[in-house]
RNA sequence: GGGAAUGUAGCUCAAUGGCUAGAGCAUUCGGCUUUUAACCGAUGGGUUGUAGGUUCGAGUCCUACCAUUCCCA
């Protein structure tokens, strides 16, 4: 069975019937036009290669000094996109742009006609044939022109790709953040802040890794297809391996094999890579997202947030050359040491609510009700509570990078025990911009305590807890092994880019995020009484095959005033069904 | 999952329930050898997200659905 959520939006009764031409439909018509004349005349619409001898920024560097009016023989080459085309009569002003940057090119009559003689009026055939959104290269000098603004006056010119579709408005550029999103690729073509960022993401990461490996950590692929998804409190996602028959889930989480490679005897290992949680979608969460996760034997939680600074800070000087940054108008110093306070004094702090005082949890939990917080029925214990009261107080207020230390050991299943502080462990969580940016903790080694921990997250999701997971045995035989002393931090990636590039949403810092799928509408439907299989074709071209469908319900599909709510609100969810193959 | 907002030409946006749904840019045609959102003149382009409903009349009001954005959980 196909597993596809299929939204079904309305349906025409009749099949579409296209009149007229939309402008789009003309536009693209006039351009494949234009491709034919340009293989009419000699050029090639798709070519093959081209060597350029700058970028546009190299341009803009070398010729800087270059004064108004002023030519140079220097012999350049260039390609890239069309950006804006001011053709005079016998004179022509392009934008063009490449990966770097723009720069113009002057495209004069005479000297094109005077170089390019093995075609007839090359000047008119690009005022004719070329379009905004083309790829050109071209060959020429360089020339700033009366007005200041460098060009390559253009001697020749090729015709790279031909674009078909237009580009979106040069002055407004593109807007709708659905189409920026599903279309990133037009988003990337118009709008240069967004190539930025993703230039950045890909410095932030190179960064990352480049400390890593200084610092003697090497970088071992875990599986991401795993039979029992753990590491996390989080829902995973469910796919099947055919010929195996078995079903298996998309990693949570990358720890608990890092850690088998700790026992394996690598002592300092990271993963940077795609983890996937089957959860909400939000300006913070995307269900596939990237995290680093590090791994260091004989070092503790302490030797950890040193780490996490020196990673940290590494990536922001490498792509703001310094510590300092706005994000969403609010003044970051991300100048170490960072400040660190245990989760007891900042929810005094805010709350005035001391827990160290606390010898029940009715106690507790009368308190906290006083000083406004909500408790939630799975919240059963005072560190619950205090967790609680954390997430709802304090948080938020951590602007400035902070080092949570010292959590209750009901929340934290995987770090060991605090030395000196019962009833804690030794973990920390890194908050900027009130937003969690890494976690770390002292893991736990004891495979005796473990096996309890995981046992007790296997009741809960015995009895419904969906974000809970069974016992990974593998896992507990390998901790029987013996793991040395083990720091490890997790550092989300996605919200350190969000950070370092100042982008309000995750999805701005993800170069493909998921959305829905656009909705689909019925084309046509038929029935076969006699399987009772209702079969219907989808304008997006999927044929699909609902199985049991009474007849009754295919009459009256069939007479209702709207096919495709009559199809949302009485087949689809109701009836199995898959694909026609 | 809940709430609010949005959806009109390729792009950015207008349009008190009432004339043939408009404008700028882009397109197409003409003019122009120093433009910078070039300019001047002309031109084509619409299933107003989808389907119902109310109404003499719906882009506008109602219902359902689809998608997006923001907030909350």
């Amino acid at each position: 069975m196909h597993i596809l959520l299929l939204t079904i939006m309305a349906a025409n009764q009749s099949p579409k019937q296209q009149q007229g031409t939309s402008s789009l439909d003309d536009i693209r018509a006039t351009r494949l036009e234009k491709v034919e004349q340009l293989k009419e005349v000699g050029l090639t619409p798709y070519a093959y290669q081209w060597q350029s001898t700058h970028t546009a920024k190299e341009l803009q560097e070398k010729y800087v000094d270059l004064e108004k009016g002023a030519e140079i023989a220097d012999d350049v080459a260039i390609a890239g996109r069309i950006m804006a085309r001011r053709v005079m009569g016998k004179l022509a002003f392009f934008n063009l742009q490449d990966e770097t940057g723009t720069i113009q090119l002057y495209l004069e009559k005479k000297r094109l006609n005077a170089n390019m003689t093995e075609i007839e009026s090359p000047f008119n055939v690009l005022k004719k044939l070329s379009d905004t959104g083309d790829i050109i290269g071209v060959k020429g000098t360089i020339k700033r022109t009366e007005k200041g603004e460098l060009s390559v006056y253009v001697s020749t010119y090729e015709m790279l790709t031909k674009s078909l579709l237009p580009l979106p408005d040069k002055w407004h550029g593109l807007t709708d953040t659905e189409k920026r999103y599903r279309q990133r690729y037009v988003d990337l073509i118009v709008n240069p802040d967004v190539r930025e960022t993703f230039r950045r993401r890909a410095k932030i990461t190179a960064a990352i890794r480049r400390y890593l490996d200084e610092s003697g950590f090497i970088e071992i692929e875990t599986p991401v297809l795993q039979g029992e998804a753990g590491g996390a409190e989080a829902r995973p996602f469910v796919t099947y391996h055919n010929t195996l028959q078995m079903d298996l889930y998309l990693r949570i989480a990358t720890e608990l094999h890092l850690k088998r490679l700790i026992v394996g005897g690598f002592e300092k290992v990271f993963e940077l890579g795609r983890i996937f949680r089957n959860e909400g979608v939000s300006t913070r969460h995307n269900p596939e997202f990237t995290s680093i996760e590090i791994y260091q034997a004989y070092a503790d939680y302490n030797d950890m947030m040193v780490l996490t600074e020196n990673l940290i800070t590494t990536a922001a000087q490498e792509v703001l050359g310094g510590l300092k940054l706005t994000y969403q108008d609010q003044e970051i110093d991300l100048t170490s040491p960072w400040k660190r306070a245990t989760m007891h004094e900042l929810v005094q702090q805010e709350t005035g609510l001391d827990f160290n005082t606390f010898t029940t949890f009715d106690e507790a939990k009368t308190a906290a009700k006083k000083a406004g917080i909500e408790i939630p029925e799975a919240c059963t214990s005072i560190g619950q509570l205090l967790n609680e009261a954390f997430e709802q107080k304090v948080e938020e207020t951590l602007i400035q990078p902070t080092f949570v230390v010292d959590y209750p050991i009901e929340i934290s299943p995987l770090s060991k025990p605090h030395r000196s502080k019962p009833g804690l462990v030794e973990r920390f969580e890194l908050f900027i911009t009130g937003r969690e940016l890494a976690n770390s903790f002292s893991e736990l080694t004891d495979p005796v305590d473990q096996r309890q921990r995981l046992e007790l997250q296997s009741q809960k999701k015995a009895a419904g807890d969906l974000e809970a997971h069974g016992v990974d045995e593998d896992f507990l035989a390998a901790l029987e092994y013996g793991m040395p002393p083990t720091g490890g931090l997790g550092i989300g990636i996605d919200r350190l880019v969000m950070l370092l590039t100042d982008s309000p949403s995750i999805r701005d810092v993800i170069a493909f995020p998921l959305l829905k799928s656009s909705s689909v509408a019925i084309q046509e439907f038929d029935y076969d009484a006699e399987k009772k299989i209702l079969r219907v074709e989808f304008d997006r071209g999927g044929v699909y095959l609902y199985h049991d469908v009474p007849e009754a319900v295919y009459k009256e599909m069939k007479a209702a005033p709207s096919v495709g709510q009559y199809f949302n609100n009485t087949i689809r969810d109701r009836y199995g069904y898959d694909r026609e193959s």
